[in-house]
Formats: structure tokens, sequence, C-alpha cells
DNA sequence: CTGTTAGCGCCTTCAG
DNA sequence: CTGAAGGCGCTAACAG
């Protein structure tokens, strides 16, 4: 059947320890004979059982990964990042998708990932129980969305700087009435992500000393569909925005369709911005604030290994990556309203 | 440290095989002493180690997955959905991604699924030898990208007919100059897709008494700025085509933004029909052929699942899913070229 | 119904 | 430099 350690020791005429030791580099072998093992290891198809050394080692060599969704573009491009660094070093992605409340309490109940994983990394936005059960878990932990968190070593953007950079944008093209579409009630509690955007909004707002109008906010849960239905309301306003600030790339790409099914043009009668410099923003020509998306993986990866290989060392609390704004074919000066 | 099977003994006053029988619900056990073991088990924080059980059982209760990609919307999706079966049923899911040669040669030689995983899904286009490797694991085997192949239960959709359906959407509105942005010679080898979806294009053009004009051929190279590229060569044409049938939606987007660039209308100037139905089509309110995504991961895990649980049984060779014709706002009649 | 005895395949001492 | 012994945590026979 499939072939073990003894059976490369055999063939090669020493036993499995030296074949375990040759085959992992460890020092305490001739060269002559780890040559010969490698050779055999390789001719007979031998892999070592990552399950039986991780339980005579207590190292899995493998990552626990926690998403919420794997379909959606920022978990996907996450993930992708994540499992690179990992398996450029050897090691093995476990995923685990709790989109819906059953997954997610399946897994804070079993918690099958307790004892397999040397590590695990976040993307959900946790509530105080689902971070102690982690925790519990007594590896390496890092985030990605949601705030910094003890024990967590996460990885983020400034969600308020980079609301700013969108909403400074319209206001320095002459806009003053300006829409925002964001979440409604019904987001997770603990996500500060959108809570942090609209307050930049209205700070901005304020220090350009524009009054903040309530008809001009809407719901758009974050969603293509949501993003749509939110600028159609606007649209209805007394008083209508005459440019918005969608709090991601999703609602925008909405909100564009909203507009173009009013028959408004854009930017001529309306600018909007969006959030997140999504893989399609470019293609609908949407101005956006770009975030480092592959990048925060790559760093929360980074760090895991780090502390994987270091045990003793210290993570970082909270790393920082920058956002920027790209200014493309949907926003521009304000402008009288057109004759139409 | 971390709690075991013998801790859980000890504290419920039995032996580790009964805790064992107990917490898998085995028969064999009073109802009383399993009602206090799974108690004490509950407060302690127990759960089995499935590396060790799976050692001792020689079940991982694991599937591997191999992707090219992650972050992009297909191979998401797919994974997405293969993880909720997978998941429901106590399953774990390992995720490789193998996106890069490197990568990919690293896990071809290294078979870090090898004895760790219980079943395998490939959605990669296999070489034959990459096939012959995977069936030398010696577990159930599944794809969804790629033909069928010995070996392997493949799921999949019919491309020719799929594509039939959008090149003979385009003929009944009267056009007669079809053009087709597909994929050049860099596409893999084995990747019958796009030949597929090229031959049904030939063949429905030729049932309807049109002549294939190569000129109107371009390579997409199955990406968004590819589609861009395509659709701007097709611009040049001496003769240039009325509509275009993109072999994927990404192609179909960055053909639309050609479109727009170019000042052309769209369905006016220029039609446009996509494949996949890809989440932004609606937003872009592309006409396109839909095919069942997440369908296609679902219905391979659980072929791999029957599998797993019915190790005798004859897994399905092909599998076809249905695919249809959606008519969203990229296409209409062909009308006499624009005074423009 | 329950406990005991052997491993699963590998790694890690400890001798030699 | 190499081998033998023991154990990682669990499950699968086998006895009672």
């Amino acid at each position: 059947m499939t072939v073990s350690i003894t059976d490369v020791a055999k063939a090669a005429g020493v036993s499995a320890s030296t074949v375990s030791r040759a085959l992992r580099g460890r020092s305490g072998v001739s060269d002559e004979v780890r040559a010969r093992i490698t050779e055999v290891a390789a001719s007979l198809g031998y892999t070592a059982s990552r399950n039986a050394s991780g339980l005579a080692s207590r190292r899995t060599f493998t990552v626990g990964v926690l998403t919420p969704f794997v379909g959606r573009w920022f978990f996907g491009q996450v993930i992708d990042s994540v499992e690179k660094v990992l398996s450029a070093s050897g090691y093995d992605l476990l995923l685990y998708n709790v989109g819906s409340d059953e997954a997610r309490d399946r897994f804070f109940t079993a918690m099958p990932a307790r004892k397999r994983v040397d590590a695990l990394l976040s993307l959900l936005v946790l509530t105080d129980d689902e971070a102690a059960a982690l925790r519990s878990m007594e590896v390496p932990l890092a985030a990605v969305v949601g705030g910094p968190r003890p024990g967590f070593a996460t990885v983020g953007i400034d969600d308020r700087a980079g609301a700013r950079l969108a909403v400074r944008h319209l206001i320095n093209l002459g806009h003053r009435r300006i829409g925002l579409i964001g979440t409604g009630p019904t987001a997770p509690m603990h996500w500060t992500t959108p809570i942090e955007r609209r307050r930049a909004y209205l700070e901005t707002l304020a220090e350009a000393g524009l009054a903040f109008d309530p008809e001009l906010e809407a719901d758009g849960d974050y969603t293509v569909a949501g993003g749509e239905r939110a600028m159609t309301q606007l649209l209805t306003a007394v008083h209508p925005p005459t440019a918005v600030f969608a709090q991601s790339d999703e609602m925008a790409m909405g909100a564009l369709r909203a507009l173009r099914h009013h028959g408004l043009r854009v930017p001529e009668d309306m600018c909007l911005v969006g959030f997140d410099d999504h893989e399609l923003a470019e293609v609908a020509g949407l101005t956006t604030v770009a975030q480092p998306v592959a990048e925060q993986g790559t760093a929360a990866a980074r760090i895991l290994l780090d502390q994987m290989q270091n045990p003793g060392a210290e993570a970082p609390e909270f790393v920082e990556l920058p956002v920027r704004l790209v200014a493309r074919d949907t926003t521009g000066p304000l402008r009288a309203p057109s004759a139409r």
C-alpha cells in the first residue's frame, strides 16, 4: 500500500530514525547515507505522513484560516495571498468557512481546528466569547478584519484616513451636498469598519464647515443590490446630493447601476467614490480608496510564520497598511445642474 | 496543557476506550456513562485530535482541494460551496493553491496531501502525469475543471451547448458579422473549454450559412485586460463585427470598457454576449450564458462524500449541469450603422 | 457493557 | 554517526 518510513529504512538498509533525520535535513547523518536515503525515498515515492509526524513532534505544519466567505472578492484575495506565503514555507492551509450562523456555531462548539493547527488566522468579526475560544487553542493568532484585540496580531488599514480621503476629494471638487452609502443596523456588532468610515465622513464634513443632512445617508448593506437601493433612495431626497461616498466598491457598483437606470450621467450629474479598489473598479472607471488587500493577507501570514518559528517572540499588536485615493472617471468638478 | 482523552477518562472514572466510544456515538456504552462522559468532556473543553484519531483509524476526515486561484470569482464560488457541503458532514478542507508553476511543482513533487486527505478535488487542468500522481494517492478523486479523465468523477457543463446559445442568440437578432474573443496559444494544453466554445462558434456560424472570417477572432487571454485588448483589435478590423461573443464574462467586461473608450454605444453600435454569469454581469447589464458555478462544487463534494462513505460504490464519470442564456442590456437587434 | 492490549507512522531521547 | 526504545493521542481488536 502506501509506503512508510520503515519501508524506506529497509530498502536503504538503515534504521527509521536515520531516514527521519536524513530526510528532514538534520545533522548527524553522513553525506553518503543521506544521499542514498534520499534516492531510495524518491524512487519509492515516499512522503512522510504529516499526521504522524505532527503527533510525534507536536507540530502540525498547518495553519487554520477562519473566514465568513471565500467567494467574495476581498476574502478570496486575502486567502489567496495567505496560502501563497504559507505554502512557500511548507505549511498547509486548513480552511474553515463559517458564513452561516449554523456553520459558525458548529465551528465554535466542536472546535475542529483544536490540536490540528499551529496557528490560526481569523477573517471574522469576532465576539468576545469567540475570541476567547480561539485563545484557548493556545496557538499564535492573527486577524485581518475587525479591530485590534488582545491575543491577536491584527493587520488592517486606517479606515478613518481612507474615508477622509474620499470625502475630502469630493469637497475639493466643489461638492457641498455629499451623500453617504454605508451600513444600517443589521451590521454585526463589533464590526468597526462602517462606524469608523462614517465617523470620518462626519468629521470631514464638519471640518469643511458643511452641515450633516441625515437625508443624505442610506443603508447599502455592503452589497451590490443594497448599493442600488441606497442610491435610488438618495435620488428621491427633496434635495439630492451632487456626490456620494459609498463605503465599499460593491455598493458603489450598485449605485452606478441605479444612476444608469435613472438616466443620470456620471460624473456630470452625480459623482461617486467607492472604497476597496475592487478588481472591477477599474473596469467600471470607479474612483475609489484603494486598500492593499493581498498585502494584508501576506502580512498576517508572515507574522504567524514568525510566531511559529520563534515561539518566544513578541507579535505586533496592530500593523497598519496604507490607503490611497485612485481618481478615475466617476468624479469630477461640481457643475450646475444640467438642463435635462 | 491541552486536555487529552486520558484526562477525560480519569475525570470520568472510566477507560480511554470508553470515552472514545461514548463521544463518537458508538453503541456499547450505557446511557448513564455516556451522559457523564459527555458532560465531563464538555466541562474540560476536550476535543479529540483529528491527527491522532486519523492515525489510528486511517481516516483523516479531511478533503484536499487543489486550485489554481482562490481569488478569482469562479474558483472562489466553487471552493465556497465545496466547503459548505463538506463541513456540514464534519469534514475539514485542506486548500492547496498552486497557481504558479513553482507552487505547482512543489505540490506534485512533495505531495503534501498524501496520507493527509480522504479524498481530493481538483480544479486544475491536469497533465497526464499530474493526474497519475493524484491517482497514486489512492483516494476518491473528483474534478470540476477540465474534461473527463479516468479515475476522476468530473462535474461540468456542456461548453458547446453554451457557446451555441450565445452565437445563436446573436444570429437570431439579425447579426451576420459576429466576432469571437477567446484564448490564444498561451492557454494550457488539455484545457478543452476554449476549444469547445470556439468549435461551437464555428459550427453555429456554419449552420446559419455564415462564413468564418479569421479577422473577427481575437485573443482575450480570459482576463479583463485581455478582453479590452481583444475588442480594441476587433474594432480596427477592415470590416468590424456588429456583435461579439466573449468566451468569459471577465473578457466581456474588458470589451465593454474598450467600447466605452471608443465612444461606441451598446447595444446600438455593438452587441456583446459573455459566458459565466459572473456576479457583476448583472450590474454591468451583460447578456451572458449562465453556468451553475456553486452547484458544480456542491455536486463534486457530494460525489466525494458518497465515495468516502460507501467505499465500494461506483462514482459517476461525468455529471453535466445545465447552462442557459440570460438576455440583458448588451444585446439587441442589428441596426443600420449609426450616422455618427 | 467495559477495560486491556496493541498498534497507526513518525520523532525524540538515549545509548553505543 | 547510527540504532533501539519509548511515546505522541487515539482507535481497534480482544477479553472479560
